[in-house]
DNA sequence: TGTACATCAGTGAACGCGCGTTCACTGATGTAC
DNA sequence: TGTACATCAGTGAACGCGCGTTCACTGATGTAC
C-alpha cells in the first residue's frame, strides 16, 4: 500500500534513526537489513525503495549519528562535554552514544564515503569545542583547535578501551576516571564533588 | 595424513598468528575460517581438530597480537615507543600493528574471554611504560600508572580516529601530529628532528 | 629392532542458516482531464 | 469537484552465496608387544 511523501520521507528518517542506534550497538555486520526493518517496523522488502544498498546506509547512518552528539554538544561547555562524554553511563548506552566512539574502530574498513562521514563528524564536534573560551581564551585558533583534537581523541579513546575491557573489569572504570581527570584537568577544570559524570549522554 | 606432535603444534601457532593478522586487518566478521585456514596454508576442515569454535581463535589471537606488541615495547623507552606508535607508518599497517588499536572497537562485542585478553594486553603494556625512567623519575609508581595510562589511550584513540578518516585526509594526518606531540610534550621529551617516527612498529 | 595396530592431524564434501539483494504484486496516493 | 489512471512505498517469497560447523575418510605417526 502507497504511503504519501510526507510519510514515505519520515520513514526513510526511521530507517536512518534506528540503523544509527543498532549499528553503534552491534557493528555494522551484526545488524541484517531485515533486523533493522524490523526494528523500524516495516518489512525487509522495502529496503530498497528508499536506498541503494547497505553501504549507502551506513554512510547516512554514521552522518545521522554524529550530528546526535554534535546536537547534544552545542549547548554545552568543554567542560561539561567531557565530564558527560567520559563517563560509565556513556561507556555503558553504546546505542545512544557517541558514533566515533562506538564505531570508529568499524569505520577503518568500510567504504570512503563511511569515512568521509566520520571526518566530517570530527570536525564537526572540534568546532563546537573551539567554541569554548575555556579553550580560546589563551592562544590562537590554531592552539585551541589542537587542544580541543587532543582532548577529543583521549576521550574516544577512553571509551574504546574501557568498552573492551570486561563488563566488571576495575581498569575500564580506571580508564575512565584517570582520562575525564587529565582531560579535565588540561581543560584547567575540575569535577565538582556533586556533579554527576554517571548521568551520560542523553539520547535525542 | 597424520603429522608429528611437534608439526601439529608448529602449525596450530601458525593458524593463531595468521589469525591474528587477518583479524587486525579485516575485522573478526571480515575472516571467515576457510579464508585463514587457506592463508595459513591448509584446508578449512582440519580447523576443529585444534580449535572449538572461532570464537576460541579470536580469544587466543587476541592474546598473541598483544603479545606481539609486548615484545616489541619490551626493550623501548616510553619516548620511542610513542614516537612509532604514533604514526603514519603504524597507522597505515594495520595487519602487523597493535592489535588494541585494530580491534578494541570491535572487542565490545565479543564473548567476555576475549575482552579479558584485551584487558590483560592493557596492564601488560602499561607494566611495560611504567618501568621506564622518564616516567617513573617523579611520583609514586600510582602517578606514573596514571601517566602511562592517560598517554597509551592518547595513542590508541590516534590511531583508532586515524584510521576512521579517509586515507589521504589531511586531519587524519593532524591526529597523528597532535597526539603525538601531546604524548612526547607530557613525557618531557621532544621528537628529534633526525629521527623518523614513520618508521612504524615491525613485524615479529 | 621389527611388526601390528590404534591414533589423530589434515582433507574435502556436505549441512543448515542468515545474509544482501531482487522481484512480482498490492493498493492508497497523486495527477491529468 | 469528480473520474480514470499512473505512480510507487511497502509486502513477502525467492535468489545465490558464504558463513561456521560436522563428518566420513586418509595415511603417516606413535605405541604395544
Amino acid at each position: 500500500m502507497k504511503v504519501t511523501k510526507a510519510q514515505a520521507q519520515a520513514n526513510r528518517e526511521r530507517i536512518v534513526e534506528t540503523a544509527s542506534r543498532l549499528f553503534r550497538e552491534r557493528g555494522y555486520d551484526g545488524v541484517g537489513i531485515a533486523d533493522l526493518m524490523a526494528a523500524a517496523g516495516f518489512t525487509h522488502g522495502g529496503f530498497y525503495k528508499h536506498f541503494a544498498s547497505k553501504a549507502q546506509l551506513m554512510e547516512e547512518a554514521a552522518a545521522c549519528g554524529i550530528q546526535q552528539t554534535a546536537a547534544q554538544t552545542a549547548d554545552m561547555d568543554a567542560a561539561g562535554f567531557f565530564q558527560r562524554y567520559v563517563s560509565r553511563a556513556h561507556r555503558d548506552a553504546r546505542d545512544i552514544g557517541c558514533t566515533l566512539a562506538a564505531l570508529g574502530g568499524d569505520a577503518t574498513r568500510q567504504p570512503e564515503a563511511v569515512r568521509t562521514a566520520f571526518e566530517a563528524g570530527i570536525e564537526k564536534l572540534l568546532e563546537i569545542l573551539v567554541r569554548d573560551s575555556t579553550l580560546s581564551r589563551s592562544g590562537s585558533p590554531e592552539q585551541a583547535r589542537i587542544r580541543a583534537l587532543a582532548m577529543l581523541v583521549q576521550a574516544v579513546g577512553a571509551i574504546v578501551m574501557s568498552r573492551a575491557c570486561p563488563d566488571d573489569s576495575p581498569l575500564a572504570e580506571e580508564i575512565l576516571e584517570v582520562c575525564r581527570a587529565a582531560i579535565l584537568g588540561s581543560l584547567g577544570s575540575r569535577p565538582a564533588a556533586n556533579e554527576h559524570p554517571d548521568a551520560g549522554l542523553e539520547p535525542t
